[in-house]
RNA sequence: GGGCGAUUAGCUCAGUUGGUUAGAGCGCUUCGUUUACACCGAAGAUGUCGGGGGUUCGAGUCCCUCAUCGCCCA
């Protein structure tokens, strides 16, 4: 059965080209990449999504850019490897399951157990893994699948070992109890960047406390405020400002600064703070000069409630100008109060369980949850008259973004790395250029970001994820701790570097012995240290050896980021010197979105350095967000993620991949507005904040009630889905068919094709034209994409395709292949520009590309323009084409350009004169010589593409009697009217021209006439504004002749 | 509070180093099915370039300022 193109379908299917074309390139080996071919190599490494649930709009453009550049270069020569993969996400995939599993079965983890829970996390993992590389797949990810990783699995668990190891070695890791944000849900210390803020309404309690003997003078009570009042019963002082007179001298003149710049409407809010400061110098100094002498002078409070002596502090955390002027200090619970605490040598007392109940610390409120203490504490304090008021207040109230519950800064174990070093090494890499950013602002947030130099705290208190592999023993007594030292100091397995040991000492019990702030009982019970000892490969042997020396391994697992930082070698198979890692690292460009560059892009710079001492890839591109049609960021949790599937399903992968490389510009975010489509009757419904979390919706037409990703019980699912559609998709779909179409008339037309190179003297006008903008389109789609622009090479390659191809082209070729004289050219150019701009395309749309090179390959196999060749059985493994930059020709342009704009005019009167598409016009063009060669020579195409026939050109030419005109650069374009013209149109139109260029004329008039713009603007500007005046001016008289014979009409 | 970005046609966005009276796609109006394509073709309408000030012969573009929105950091 041969191939006939006339039975091609008049729309792109998509469906049956992409289940066809996928699974062939994957058979054939076209996704591997590998080691030692005479290529170059070029690498991505796939930012791993998470396995928390499916992909959305953000994700698939974050891979189809990728793919863009993967193919683009494959094509281009490189050997290129793009490394799929997916990443565990400890907490926030823990959390997903653990709350699945609480909702549908009542169980918590603990109810499960550790190993039955990281059993479950697995399932799901499974699920959403095979989920989420399908998804990738059906996009036309041209990812190599055999390299696909887990950064759980066990070649990144061997390279965070290692990692762990080398650090730990260092001394680059260390343990410290910090306040961390405690999520008491997930019973996990989540990082700063997994916390959001938002103001609500609060509370602001008053309470007091007593003073113990107070002097004469002194007052018998101090007043502090707090938003958390259950926090007071781990408070460890109560502070007031060393010098609250300087404190008050220093903030006045700082209002008295801002009062002078400030613009006017801000002036009486600043006076108004500058009285009230006066006022409270007036009234309240006298009384803080007392306190700050009674905390100098050692005075103590007693703690309500608790009965516990605390003392009065002089620090400078406490501010004068608000409040009581004194502030109380619970180190354990909160950030500022620690520093203060840290400072102070304070006690710091832990109120908390893990679970966000209260502890033995408590006394009487031990096992009330936070709110419930909270509530019995105000009411006792009422009780015994020490609650002085309340007031309404916004407070910043921080909550966890996993489990959506209050954090409560706690205190707690954690291992931290050592930024210092690490940090800097990364940081240089981006100031030096090693490691490039676009778009370069991006940088600055990077550097700033690292140069804090926050030491990483490192330990998550979960149990999905790599378990730190630490074993430690605590040493109680010193002879206990010198005999154990002595025991690893000869140990082989250590001094050959299989393992390693660092010595703790408490700081508590540091602290304590050098102040004696604790006493008695409590210190004697403090152990003296604690020994680590860290071990570099999974070695169970070796494990058990230590165990039976007392030691117990660390239960928490790493944070997340830990194991991706080593993502682009550990892919690679490091630690093993394997040949991948020595080929194809570091990789070439890393592809990602802007909120993850200092938690994932600077960890990943930092760990290649220090792993390889090689940066991890040349250059970062940041892709703009996907937001939704209310500006909010697209994502799952929201409830506003669109699949990228639906798309698919609707579009096409080609729609959705071109549609999306069309909106990645620079600077702009992609809005990108929503609808369900009702899958009873198709009606479009925009999504809403409202209705985006609903699991049904009912259709507003047709009351046809359809179900959402969101449907969970039974009946809901047993609805038919509505898809979440965009408009904006329809651009690339258009596309899509409007080149699937240019390809079928190609193809249609043929018949009789015989390869043969084509002479460049052969070549006429409009061939030599379409090589010209060919060889543009290819410079620009080529110079754009190195630069990450994809919004424009998308574009020049739209507009190539449907402005110069197949508007003007290939309505070219139809006259040429009318007859067998001309055919063989035309077809042999035309296939050779398919050929090239399919290739082009081959990046951005996959799989239409492919599909229409298929049929091609059928009836042209070898095929080119000076050179012919055989070409690929696939797109996929074609070469990028070999375009000449030297067609560009500014010439040949400009002349095509003048039968455009004849074309135009012709095609314009007919138009506003209402003449029928098959009526035939007759025109006349008054112009030199030169151009009437030019245009002669076009003759059969204004019959094809305008039904106009000249009836004569050329500086003689008899105008028509009656006429409409336009005047073009040289050339007056005529149409004989004969009897059917519409005066209306033509005096209207005509008027319209005269006011528009009335307008030109008194602007450019203007301008000429000042004398500044004529002697200081370029020579070559005012020229040109004078020939336009000119212009103008001759265009002028024209409209208003023909107004004036027209009116007499 | 600090930083970054945005504000251009009804909608979504381009607009290189300042230089003709600002462009695209969708939508809208009129006309059209001559065998690639109606997911199409031809023609058309639509803008105080967020407001105000400044620099300049000349500002959508550079500077200042205000407003609104978004993101990041505290």
């Amino acid at each position: 059965m041969t191939f006939n193109p006339k039975d091609l379908p008049n729309r792109f299917d998509f469906v049956a080209a992409q289940q066809r074309i996928y699974p062939m390139w994957e058979e054939r080996g076209y996704f591997h990449a590998e080691v030692n071919s005479d290529k170059p190599p070029y690498t991505i490494v796939i930012p791993p999504p998470n396995v928390t649930g499916a992909l959305h709009l953000g994700h698939a453009l974050n891979n189809t850019l990728q793919d863009v550049l993967i193919r683009y270069k494959r094509m281009k020569g490189f050997e290129a490897l793009w490394v799929p993969g997916t990443d565990h996400a400890g907490i926030a995939t823990q959390a997903v399951v653990e709350r699945r599993i609480l909702e549908e079965e009542g169980l918590s983890r603990h109810d499960l157990g550790r190993e039955q829970m990281v059993q479950r996390i697995w399932k799901w993992k499974d699920q959403y893994e095979t989920r989420i590389l399908g998804q990738l797949k059906r996009m036309g990810s041209s990812c190599d699948w055999d390299r696909t990783r887990f950064t759980l699995d066990p070649m990144c668990a061997r390279a965070v070992r290692s990692t762990f190891f080398d650090l730990f070695s260092k001394n680059l890791i260390y343990k410290g109890k910090r306040l961390v944000n405690w999520d008491t849900f997930l019973q996990t210390a989540v990082s700063d960047d997994e916390v959001s803020h938002e103001t609500t309404q609060g509370h602001f309690w008053h309470f007091s406390y007593p003073v113990i003997d107070p002097q004469p003078g002194e007052p018998p009570v101090v007043t502090i405020a707090t938003t958390r009042p259950e926090t007071m019963l781990g408070d460890t002082a109560v502070a007031v400002h060393p010098d609250p007179e300087r404190a008050l001298d220093e903030l006045e003149t700082e209002l008295t600064e801002k009062l002078k710049t400030a613009p006017g409407k801000e002036k009486a809010e600043i006076q108004a703070e500058l009285d009230q400061l006066t006022e409270r110098r007036r009234t309240m100094l006298p009384q803080l000069i007392v306190l700050r002498d009674m905390a100098l002078a050692g005075r103590k409070l007693m703690l309500p409630l608790i009965e516990r002596e605390i003392p009065l502090i002089a620090d400078e955390w406490a501010k004068p100008e608000m409040g009581s002027g004194c502030v109380k200090i619970t180190p354990a619970h909160d950030p500022n109060d620690y520093e203060v605490g840290v400072r102070n040598e304070l006690p710091m007392i832990n109120i908390l369980n893990t679970d966000g109940t209260l502890n033995e610390n408590a006394a009487q409120y031990k096992g009330l949850k936070i709110y419930d203490a909270r509530d019995r504490v105000v009411a006792d304090l009422d009780a015994i008259g020490l609650l002085d008021k309340v007031e309404d207040r916004e407070i910043d109230l921080a909550h966890s973004d996993r489990s959506k519950t209050p954090i409560e800064p706690y205190l707690a174990d954690q291992w931290f790395i050592r930024m210092d070093d690490l940090a800097q090494s990364a940081m240089d890499a981006v100031t030096d250029g090693r490691v490039k950013i676009f778009p370069p602002r991006y940088a600055k947030g990077y550097v700033d970001w690292l140069s804090e130099k926050r030491d990483w705290p490192v330990s998550r208190q979960l149990w999905w994820g790599h378990q730190i592999p630490i074993w430690s023993q605590t040493c109680q007594l010193q002879e206990d701790h010198d005999k154990l030292i002595a025991t690893l100091d000869a140990d082989p397995e250590i001094a050959a570097g299989r393992a390693s040991y660092q010595i703790e000492r408490d700081v508590e019990r540091q602290a304590a012995e050098k102040t004696g702030v604790i006493q008695g009982a409590a210190r004697v019970g403090m152990p003296y240290s604690m020994i680590h000892v860290c071990i570099n490969e999974d070695d169970d042997a070796l494990a058990a050896k230590y165990e039976q020396l007392g030691f117990v391994r660390e239960e928490d697992v790493l944070d997340t980021w830990f194991s991706s930082a080593l993502w682009p070698h550990s892919t690679l198979g490091w630690p093993e010197q394997t040949p991948e890692l020595e080929y194809f690292y570091p990789t070439s460009t890393l592809i990602t979105s802007r909120d993850i560059i200092t938690l994932w892009v600077a960890r990943m710079v930092l760990a290649g350095l220090n792993n390889m001492g090689e940066i991890p890839f040349r250059e970062v591109f940041i892709h703009p967000t996907i937001l939704d049609g209310t500006g909010e960021r697209m994502s799952k949790s929201k409830g506003n993620g669109v699949d990228p599937l639906d798309v698919i399903e609707k579009f096409g992968a080609d729609s959705l991949r071109f549609g999306l490389a069309y909106l990645t510009t620079e600077t702009q975010d992609v809005r990108m507005p929503v609808q369900f489509e009702c899958p009873h009757c198709e009606a479009l419904i925009d999504q809403t904040k409202k209705n985006r979390m609903q699991h049904t919706i009912t259709c507003k037409k047709c009351s046809g009630v359809f179900s959402t990703q969101w449907a969970q019980s039974e009946a809901d699912q047993a609805l038919p889905r509505g898809s979440v559609v965009s408009e904006r998709f329809e651009i690339g779909r258009n596309f899509c068919n409007k080149l699937w179409n240019a390809a079928r008339f190609t193809m249609i037309n043929l018949e009789g094709f015989e390869p043969a190179p084509v002479a460049e003297a052969d070549l006429q006008l409009e061939d030599r034209w379409i090589l010209s903008r060919l060889a543009s389109a290819e410079e620009e789609m080529t110079r754009c994409l190195e630069a990450y622009r994809y919004a424009d090479a998308a574009r020049a390659l739209y507009d190539f395709a449907w402005d110069n191809f197949c508007s003007f082209y290939l309505e070219m070729t139809k006259e040429r292949f009318t007859n067998e004289a001309s055919r063989p050219l035309a077809q042999r150019v035309i296939t050779f520009v398919l050929d090239s701009l399919l290739r082009m395309l081959h990046p951005l749309i996959p799989f239409i590309t492919e599909e229409i090179w298929q049929s091609l390959g059928q009836l042209a196999p070898r095929r080119g323009l000076a050179e012919v060749t055989e070409v690929t059985d696939s797109i996929m493994i074609a070469e990028w084409p070999k375009i000449d930059p030297a067609w560009q020709d500014v010439k040949i342009e400009a002349q095509f350009a003048k039968f455009q704009e004849t074309l135009a005019s012709l095609r314009e009167i007919r138009s506003r004169q209402n003449i029928a598409p098959r009526e035939m016009i007759e025109f006349v063009i008054r112009c030199d010589v030169k151009t009437v060669e030019l245009l002669e020579s076009m003759e059969a195409y204004f019959a094809s593409m305008a039904n106009a026939r000249s009836v004569g050109w050329g500086e003689q030419v008899t105008i028509p009697e009656t006429n409409a005109r336009i005047d073009l650069p040289g050339m007056e374009v005529y149409v004989d009217l004969k009897d059917f013209i519409d005066i209306g149109a033509e005096i209207e139109r005509n008027e319209k021209q005269r006011e528009r260029l009335l307008g030109m004329i008194t602007g450019k008039e203007k301008k000429l006439s000042n004398a500044s713009f004529v002697e200081r603007a370029p020579a070559d500007v005012v020229a040109k504004e004078r020939e336009g005046l000119e212009n103008a001016q001759r265009e002028l008289q024209t409209v208003e002749a023909a107004l004036v014979k027209l009116q007499k009409k």
